[in-house]
DNA sequence: TTAAAAATACTCCCTACGGAGTATTGTAAT
DNA sequence: ATTACAATACTCCGTAGGGAGTATTTTTAA
């Protein structure tokens, strides 16, 4: 099964100690991989990745301290011959594109059984792109590592967008901000142009999906 | 540590392969608990409860088929010596609540670690509602185990919320379903007085938080 | 320091939404 | 058969939302 003699030093990054004692006993067996690293936080994460030298890493996208497709770039950019594979509960497009376009090279679901993982695993090491299942029908024939245009928005209109997330009226807004209704009318119009939609609704989703909430 | 000769019989509902695994690592070195079965989907379980006995069961919220809530109701209604505890990444206030007042004994997050997780098993087989610590944190002195009134929909109504979750505007939904514009009215204004609110975004966050979309 | 971007605030206009109430028809369950 | 609830559809009214455009001040970066 292994053309190396080396075993393949993986560390694992998920907040989830569930989720990291999973993959340990999916990988304990298996000759190719040796766990050299497990972190619940970024940070140390980070500090293991200033000395240490690894080969695989398995990152969660969600995590306490940080956000793993800002850390999948750094160490992409750091070495890029480090496979990185995003691990998540999320399977959703933007999310999904974010880590390729950042560098990952593939991305598991945590509803992955053993041998989805086992396979995407080697079929990384192998140099493809590796998607689980699910997120693979999530495509079809999409697109993939064009970026998604994610609008860029200044504080205040995050900030506005926050408050229309909660359910807030322009007017209720407008008093805890202190500033005219009017002024919020025109944040608001400009968000709803940013997300190329007339639905205060969809404008929300899509800030969700795009990790912005 | 034991004071029972017998093995606790433990079966675990998760469509996450990778929680089974975390789970049966933690549990498998411990002599007090006996992994009898594991089971991705609702069914299988459902079917293997039929003829099987067991003593604890942790159970997600989330599954493909069904929903964990339900579930631990009928278990509950069919064997209340049956220890169950939710299991989930969700830690909503009502989600919880839900649980507990279907006979819940217990629910703990997903990023509980190993200690946290063989500590709540044995309180909650001393009697106890165990309830991991972020979750003990979401309630301070709340009035957990008063139902928190979750509106009752009807059908139509459902439907109706799915699509204004979707950000379909009154006219567009009276469009795909073939009704008058101002049914689709009549419908929302019943939904918005269910859950009190005069604010289409945050009858939608509710819905969400009721894991009713 | 000067140009660009952000935040502020307004106009006008029209439509969608939200509150309150009434009424008819259909469809369950008792 | 009759009571209850669901689904349908309407009226009237006022406000909030949304489209398009203009304009001033403040902040930030080149």
């Amino acid at each position: 099964m292994s053309d190396n003699i080396k075993k393949r030093k993986v560390v694992i990054v998920d907040d989830h100690p569930l989720v990291i004692e999973g993959f340990k006993n999916v990988l304990k067996d298996h000759l190719d991989f040796q766990i050299v690293g497990q972190f619940r936080k970024a940070e140390d994460f980070q500090n293991f990745m200033a000395t240490e030298v690894v080969d695989i890493i398995l990152l969660d996208i969600t995590l306490p301290d940080g956000n793993g497709i800002h850390i999948c770039r750094e160490v992409k950019q750091a070495n890029p011959e480090i496979i990185v594979l995003g691990i998540s509960n999320l399977s959703e497009r933007s999310i999904v594109k974010q880590m390729l376009q950042n560098g990952a090279n593939g991305y598991l679901l945590k509803t992955a059984d053993s041998n989805d993982i086992l396979y995407c695993l080697q079929a990384a090491i192998d140099g493809e792109i590796v998607l689980s299942q699910e997120i693979r029908e999530l495509f079809d024939m999409a697109d993939l590592r064009k970026p998604e245009d994610i609008p860029e928005l200044t504080k205040r209109e995050k900030q506005i967008l926050q408050l229309l997330a909660e359910g807030k009226k322009s007017l209720e807004i407008a008093e805890s901000l202190f500033i005219s209704p009017l002024t919020v009318k025109t944040h608001r119009a400009t968000l709803l142009q940013k997300f190329q939609t007339g639905s205060l609704v969809i404008l929300i989703n899509k800030a969700k999906e795009y990790g912005l909430l």
